[in-house]
DNA sequence: GCAAATTCTTGACAAAGTCAAAAATCGGAT
DNA sequence: ATCCGATTTTTGACTTTGTCAAGAATTTGC
């Protein structure tokens, strides 16, 4: 098995109640801010500092089990699909984030990069649009 | 021929020395920051107000004079090259940003969402990587 | 169960940008 | 050329998002 505990052991983190209960907001609310993810863990283990959030966020992105997102014109977002360069179709009315596969193939566009001289090792595309929700209300 | 300040008139906004001055920093300075533009424009105007600053640059990126990019872990970066579709890689070390040509073509990776429900109008590729400078020290 | 290391809390702080109201400037009409 | 209304700029407080640092609490290997 492959449990939250047991991640965070493999990565030679502490077990913590805070770090549980982040990976499990994140995972129930995909694309969510660390001010969501402050109020979801509060509903459920009652207490946690912002800071205690902020270091979670940080360290489980760090260490692969999260990804972080950073539109422009909001804060970060995280999400616990990770691993499967999917990218991120964002509303420009409400905001709206939502997965979305890469038809291009596994590594998008990196052949673009060839003679710029740097040595590329993520690409990373968000798609701007409005959404179907939006899209009904002109 | 096609001044700035023309520019700006075909657009329904008066002609300013801050916003001209904001263009010319923009111009000379690709990838700046707010507060390069600041800096760039008090050296050549005099003074100017952090609100005015901020008010042209989102006026003229509204306008379509200008383009921002906004790339995680940074403040907004202003561009003057805009409807060309190009995009930029970003240097994990240092942070220096170049132009980067897409070779996929006029509209990359554009084909991916047409299930996703969205309007799509715009695709954002940033890559990452180290730059030639970074590269060279270990 | 204990000690050392890690993690969390607390509270101050910082950067980037926005809001609102008053003052100044621009530009078309006289 | 000048004036007047509309736009733009200044000023200064404020908000949001996130970080820093030090001490208290928790976790974990022994």
């Amino acid at each position: 098995m492959s449990s939250s505990a047991h991640q965070l052991r493999e990565r030679g983190l502490q077990v913590t109640a805070q770090r549980l209960a982040v990976l499990r907001a994140v995972a129930g609310q995909p694309h969510c801010t660390a001010e969501e993810v402050t109020e979801a863990v509060r509903g459920e283990i009652g207490v946690i500092s912002r800071q205690a959030v902020y270091d979670s966020l940080n360290l489980l992105v760090q260490k692969g089990l999260l990804r972080r997102i950073q539109p422009a014109g909001s804060s970060a977002l995280y999400e616990d699909r990770v691993n499967d360069n999917h990218h991120h179709v964002i509303c420009r009315r409400c905001g709206e984030t939502a997965d979305i596969d890469c038809a291009v193939g596994a590594a998008p566009c990196l052949n673009a990069s060839l003679d710029s001289g740097f040595r590329i090792d993520e690409a990373e595309v968000i798609y701007w649009g409005v959404c179907p929700g939006c899209l009904g209300q002109p």
